[in-house]
DNA sequence: AGGATTTGTTTACAAAAGTAAACAGAAGGA
DNA sequence: TCCTTCTGTTTACTTTTGTAAACAAATCCT
């Protein structure tokens, strides 16, 4: 794929995350869930989705009769991956379970949220076995 | 503890990086070594040791008779949550599971990696129901 | 058609971050 | 002591990010 690598601020995954989740939007719609969710101006929003559509992040195309539509080029999981591959290598040397311990170390997790990432090893653990 | 939610940036980690696991260092030491390993000059290193001391993350002191002597004042492991806490957020709502869970449907970790984070999150089940 | 509304693009500007030169004071050596 | 070398502080300049106003083109109502 073409678009590895491009960091995204925290500003542009804002946008990002609306456009994931909400499908292809127009620029009047990003900009009224930003409104409301980040209290952006309409210029604000469309700055961005102007400077992601730049990275090549998002394509920006009109319809027939109609204005522009915006919709991810990135997806979620690639832009995640990249920014986790980046956090762990510059916070825990890379590794998760140095990380994972850390935050034991620092009773960071609640009991739930060990419980359930234990689970999903158990199952992961299996799987492989099988 | 006063130092809280002091956002490290990228390069000030670097150098924090090097306070973290070189203990005290002058300087210059903290120069040298940021030469070498990122290719900074010596005023660069030193502005940002300025930047950190000004925020509380690093405190240089003289020694009698001789250069001022750097020290971190902020721990690595409260740095480190901080910015996990941060990214965790931003990237996977805040939950650690749905992290792994994206990085194993990626492939993104491996067999080594997944089965140390099991063992470890075993032991920490144990540990737990005893 | 003519004015109001909507859309899209350009331009602007402040704050943060990266990078470093300049300069001033302390220290060492000839 | 005078000159050179460090050390520490100020100042500066560039890029990136956050935030938005201005302006221009398209569109819609009446």
């Amino acid at each position: 794929m073409a678009h590895s690598h491009m960091g995204l601020t925290q500003a542009e995954w804002s946008v990002m995350e609306c456009l994931w989740d909400q499908g292809p939007l127009t620029g009047r719609e990003v900009t009224r869930h930003m409104e409301k969710s980040c209290g952006w101006s309409r210029s604000t929003t469309l700055t961005l989705l102007g400077r992601l559509e730049a990275k090549g992040a998002v394509a920006g195309a009109p319809e027939e009769k109609g204005p522009k539509v915006f919709r991810p080029l990135l997806g979620r999981e690639d832009a995640a991956l990249e920014e986790t591959r980046d956090f762990l290598g510059r916070v825990y040397q890379g590794s998760l379970s140095l990380m994972v311990s850390a935050l034991t170390k620092k009773q960071a997790l609640s009991r739930e949220e060990l419980d359930e990432l234990y689970e999903l090893l158990k199952g992961l653990e299996e799987e492989h076995h099988d």
